[in-house]
DNA sequence: CGGATACATCAAGAACCATTGATGAGAAGG
DNA sequence: CCTTCTCATCAATGGTTCTTGATGTATCCG
């Protein structure tokens, strides 16, 4: 017997809320191109500045975006904070993906 | 697009951009309830604003919104139009995810 | 024809989001 | 202490997106 879908997610308005949110956190640019630098390894924020050309206060306002989304996690080290990816969110967006594309395959 | 890693979409302008859209596309909860729906096959428009209660115009925004992602597809017959998810453009979502998360995981 | 149906498009306003520069908070080091 | 460094937060602004009601377009049917 099938588990339950992560397709059925999108029944129960809870969970559409947070997958909206999940979808938001990867809908801009800025985040996008953070996320592909922490496919490098944890990194901090001046790290990120200088990768991708960006100020201080708008890589803040990005990464607190993705941490409140869960797809990343900080962790103080002194002066320095590092961010780093979420596999788990990151392997839930791609169960979720993933049964919907099913149902749609089975559907259409 | 299709690229050997598509995590290395993250460092391609267009590809980036590409994204954007597509995850921008799935951040609102209206359309993501609209996908929900095309899993039971296509609809038309009226069907959808019965099941979702929401206006028709509101509902052409952003059916047109998916399908501007390319996430769905339309089929006029008669006077009504279908409306169907895309199970390629879902494919290379789950993709994109799952390859970020397997960068993660091994990195993180 | 002419009316009705199904949907798209438009225009105006509301709500939301991203960017910027300034300020604040906490840690390290002299 | 005092300063500097790293980062978070705030306030103001401009830009984008969503919603709503009105109008436009194509199709069907009588």
């Amino acid at each position: 017997m099938a588990a339950l879908l992560p397709a059925r997610m999108l029944e129960r308005p809870a969970d559409v809320t947070r997958l909206a949110r999940l979808f938001h956190a990867l809908s801009d640019e800025t985040r996008l191109r953070i996320v592909g630098k922490l496919l490098g390894g944890e990194q901090c924020v001046c790290n990120l500045t200088d990768a991708l050309a960006a100020g201080q206060s708008r890589l803040s306002f990005h990464l607190k975006t993705l941490k409140d989304a869960g797809l990343v996690s900080d962790r103080r080290e002194g002066r320095w904070v590092h961010y780093a990816l979420n596999p788990d969110v990151l392997q839930e967006i791609k169960n979720f993906v993933g049964s919907v594309r099913e149902g749609a395959a089975r559907c259409c």
